[in-house]
RNA sequence: GCCGACGUAGCUCAGGGGUAGAGCAACUGAUUCGUAAUCAGUAGGUCCGCGGUUCAAAUCCGCGCGUCGGCACCA
């Protein structure tokens, strides 16, 4: 007698263990039909399965989250089915759900075509029409080593071998396809359902290491329905619309080209938002008790030695030299030779080093916004995002160790509030803390593990461990944000450091008259510049708050009766600090307006005979259908006002004084 | 760096061993028009680069560069 007690709190006998297809079925005809899994005393099972015992069971459904990851699952093992079938070469790996869909990687010698996808893809449908049985075994250990390398699947002898030896071993069978799997799985291949969609082929490294073999992982995408995969499809073609690359052409921002690759031609507009960007976030930094400095881009590589870069990253370093350098080099290893710089941080500790400092001095902040350059590889580069030469808002706060809690605290808020005024208002936090691998003792990583969390939750910032990814010199804070599409970017830092200033012998004096090294602080709240312009081309799909916009307002004129009008209503409007072009080819308001929407300019101000005689303007908002006609003072003053740049009264640190 | 795909006019893309194509943009002219494309005409090319095969290469092959998608990397 097995009793079963279902959500609604309802309990049915059963004389023999059921099944949960047979628990579902009894229930109701339609559930059995959706039925995917069920959860048995919470823990997820596959359908097939019988309830021993009596237990609290739940049937998940295809509509509920957690059957998601089932049909995605499964949706792997047809693919690898359909793989086996076609291609009898092939071994397979490993094939887990992911956000949104599913991979499957294969150990093959020929590369898969596009027509191979294709055809895996034709293959998997003809798999759910034969609604195959899958069944769930357990196996013995060594006869399923034994088993998979007679087939010739090496790569699954080994996950078993390197199983947990207490682990059971369980096979799940379907057609002819047998592969070792946790489950749980659908009761057949046919509950899987048509939504699905083999999107693209990639390498990827057997275990994720670059050392292993290269297998093919096939990406597709599957959902509970048509419905659904229909709108997720719509989802990436808007994603594609909002791309920084694509935008940052057609808004005239900046281009890009193989002469220089991973670098940035900034174009009129680009370098305006550029700008702007910059001007406002110095005023951000000044506010909060910045200095501002500025560091050579070429320095001798003895301070890259020093500072240890040269040792572990000269790889993606760029040496510049002339050619008299460069064969000096070549000659004697010992010569002077010149790098560019990949980090500013050594430079700022040059300047800290000049004159002896006092405790008085500290904390000393010290921002640049620094060109660097480091040699990323080929594959890394992606539009303005990953680039050669960027440049950081970089600042490295000089302090005592007592200021490390005062000055995260002050960095948060000042970081919160400028990502507040930027659109951003989903962030949040992973406290990176001690490595196996560190420099510092124990008391002092403590204290500074401590500083940051107290920063964080006195800023009212949630954050999350990652245990043991602290560098070596010391813990980090890494602030994510979020887009308005769910993307996440990892943008500010907060970086410890207690190494840095003692490699390159920076010493300031106490209150007791001895020398002691200060802790340097780095801290980054864009990240970069490009990166982060990129960033907010996207978030707001081109179209950009009109403080930032680079061109603010188009003067557009109906006929040339309104030309001097325009001209005028401009020349007001740039007096008044706005970012404004006039608009008066002899072409169609309709023209105007299309031209100047998809180039993203927020306000269209429109103006005819009838606004030039009566001295008012008509004002179209971007992305808005209708227009509101006002007289020009009242335009002007608006426009000017809604044009500020934000002053961010929250998020400016009050102890900002140094 | 690795795997795969791609590279044709300013942009989006078609073509695929035998004279280089379209739409939009540009230019010229006409049009003075009320809120997302006015009409007509003209011009525009190292088909990414270098080598090879061929009577003939944008097209086939090799190498390189770049871009895209992943993987690895991101101090």
């Amino acid at each position: 007698m097995v009793q079963i007690t279902l959500p609604d709190g309802q309990i049915r006998a059963f004389d023999a263990a059921p099944t949960g297809l047979a628990l579902a079925e009894g229930i109701g005809k339609g559930l059995a039909k959706a039925a995917v899994a069920m959860r048995v005393d919470g823990v997820l099972m596959d359908l097939t399965r019988t309830i021993e015992r009596d237990a609290q069971v739940a049937i998940v459904t295809r509509e509920q989250p957690a059957a998601l990851e089932i049909l995605r699952h499964d949706a792997a093992h047809v693919l690898a089915e359909a793989a086996k079938e076609l291609y009898p070469d092939v071994q397979v790996t490993i094939g887990p759900a992911i956000e949104n869909g599913f991979y499957y990687d294969f150990a093959r010698d020929t590369p898969f075509t596009p027509d191979d996808l294709a055809r895996m893809e034709e293959r998997m449908r003809e798999i759910v029409d034969r609604d195959e049985a899958i069944v769930r075994e357990v196996w013995d250990r060594h006869e399923a080593i034994a088993y998979f390398k007679s087939i010739g699947e090496h790569y699954k002898a080994q996950i078993i071998e390197e199983l947990p030896a207490d682990d059971v071993i369980t096979i799940y069978r379907q057609g002819n396809f047998v592969d070792l799997c946790r489950g749980p799985h659908l009761p057949s291949t046919g509950r899987l359902g048509k939504a699905f969609k083999l999107m693209k082929l990639a390498g990827a490294y057997w275990r994720g290491d670059h050392r292993n073999a290269q297998l093919q992982r096939v990406y597709g995408t599957a959902w509970a329905s048509d419905k659904d995969l229909k709108a997720y499809l719509t989802q990436l073609e808007e994603a594609e619309k909002r791309d920084h690359r694509r935008l940052g052409r057609e808004m005239g921002l900046f281009h890009q080209q193989e002469e220089a690759a991973g670098m940035i031609f900034w174009h009129p507009k680009g370098w305006r938002l550029y700008r702007t960007l910059e001007s406002w976030l110095r005023g951000r930094l000044d506010a909060a008790g910045y200095v501002e400095v500025k560091t050579p881009q070429l320095v001798d590589r003895k301070l890259w030695e020093a500072s240890g870069h040269w040792e572990k990253f000269r790889e993606n370093m760029y040496i510049a030299e002339n050619e008299a350098g460069v064969k000096a080099y070549a000659e004697d290893p010992r010569e002077r030779i010149f790098a560019l710089k990949p980090m500013n941080c050594p430079c700022h500790v040059q300047i800290f080093n000049q004159g002896l400092k006092s405790y008085r001095e500290l904390p000393l902040r010290l921002a640049e916004f620094g060109s660097c350059h480091r040699f990323e590889p080929g594959g890394a580069l992606h539009g303005i995002m990953r680039v050669r030469n960027f440049v950081q808002d970089d600042a490295h706060i000089f302090c005592t160790e007592d200021q490390i809690i005062s000055e995260s605290t002050a960095f948060c808020a000042l970081l919160l509030g400028v990502y507040r005024d930027l659109g951003f208002a989903d962030v949040f936090v992973k406290l990176a803390d001690r490595p196996p691998q560190r420099h510092g003792s124990d008391a002092v990583w403590d204290k500074a593990e401590a500083a940051l969390k107290a920063a964080c939750e006195a800023s009212g910032l949630p954050y999350v461990l990652n245990p043991g990814e602290g560098a070596f010199y010391g813990p980090k804070l890494e602030f994510t944000l979020r887009d308005t599409i769910g993307r996440d970017w990892q943008c500010g830092t907060l970086q410890v450091d207690f190494v840095m200033p003692e490699r390159l012998g920076a010493w300031y004096v106490a209150e007791d008259g001895q020398k002691h090294h200060p802790v340097m602080l780095h801290r980054a709240i864009l990240g970069s510049f490009e990166r982060f312009i990129g960033i907010l081309i996207e978030h707001y799909a081109g179209r950009l708050p009109l403080w930032l916009a680079p061109t603010q307002a188009v003067v557009a004129t109906i006929t040339s009766d309104a030309d001097a009008y325009a001209g005028e209503v401009a020349a007001l409007l740039r007096a008044r600090g706005m970012r404004v072009d006039a608009d008066r080819r002899n072409e169609k308001i309709n023209y105007k307006v299309r031209e100047h929407s998809l180039a993203k300019v927020p306000v269209l101000v429109v103006v005819g005979k009838r606004e030039a005689e009566e001295r008012t303007v008509s004002l179209r908002r971007l992305g808005r259908p209708d227009q509101e006609t006002l007289p020009l003072a009242d335009a002007l003053a608006a426009l000017a006002a809604e044009a500020r740049v934000p002053e961010g009264g929250e998020g400016a640190p009050a102890a900002a004084a140094a």
